[in-house]
DNA sequence: AGCATGTGTGAGCAAGTGTTGACAGACAGA
DNA sequence: TCTGTCTGTCAACACTTGCTCACACATGCT
């Protein structure tokens, strides 16, 4: 029994590389290692590949062996912890929390995470 | 302008040290960094203090200083980057993480952060 | 003023994390 | 089968992070 999984989860979000992509990944259906790793010029090859492992580890990508590819996309329903964490410790400001959620889903287009700006 | 707030945010989220504090610091209105401190028995009251002005730089907690206290309290808007992020990551299962914070609203009791241990 | 209390800060050390380079495995095509 | 491509893993390095100890600052009480 691991202690919890939210542990592997907040500590794959924690990096930056990692969200973008998270991001880049959720903003298509399936992407190749390579594919993901062409994105990021500033990166290697193995660095794409070790946060690819650990996204999987924490249960936010899913890997598809396809011949000699991995297709990765992002894992349906893996926020669970986040809304859980977030829950606890807003719940007295959860409506609030709803309707951002709902705003950002009106909004439709992806904000990406550098849309977050604002938020300063 | 620091490039972006949602770093500070995920970083701070990243210890699990800090997400208990910052669970604990919800479930009441204000606690002090002693009776934090308090809390965490296997914790330096100096750790404590560091982690508290890691949540406080990351605004997810809001220092208000009365006489030699200091009293800690969640700030009332600050998934805005969280929440930003899951929306462009899962739009497509936007629904369902709407769902999913409703439903967590209507347990109405914190999960608190090891609940989440279900979703292995 | 003097002392006790509540709390933050800086130095130093132990542990964890990310990146790179080299190597290994799996598969497609000739 | 042989070669090239796609990808993951291992070892080593530098960097970052968290913890403790000692000290400093501010406030309240006597």
């Amino acid at each position: 029994m691991t202690p919890s999984n939210s542990d592997a989860i907040f500590s794959a979000l924690a990096d930056p590389t990692r969200r973008a992509i998270l991001s880049l990944v959720g903003e298509h259906e399936e992407l190749t290692a390579g594919e993901i790793a062409a994105h990021f010029d500033s990166l290697g090859r193995t660095a794409v590949s070790s946060h690819l492992r650990i996204l999987r580890l924490a249960g936010l990508v899913a890997e598809r062996r396809d011949g000699r590819f991995r297709h990765y996309s992002v894992t349906p329903t893996p926020a669970d912890a986040v809304v859980a964490f977030l829950t606890s410790v807003y719940q007295h400001s959860l409506e609030q929390l709803a309707s951002a959620v709902k705003d950002a889903s009106a909004a439709g287009d992806a904000p990406s995470d550098r849309a977050v700006e604002r938020s300063a």
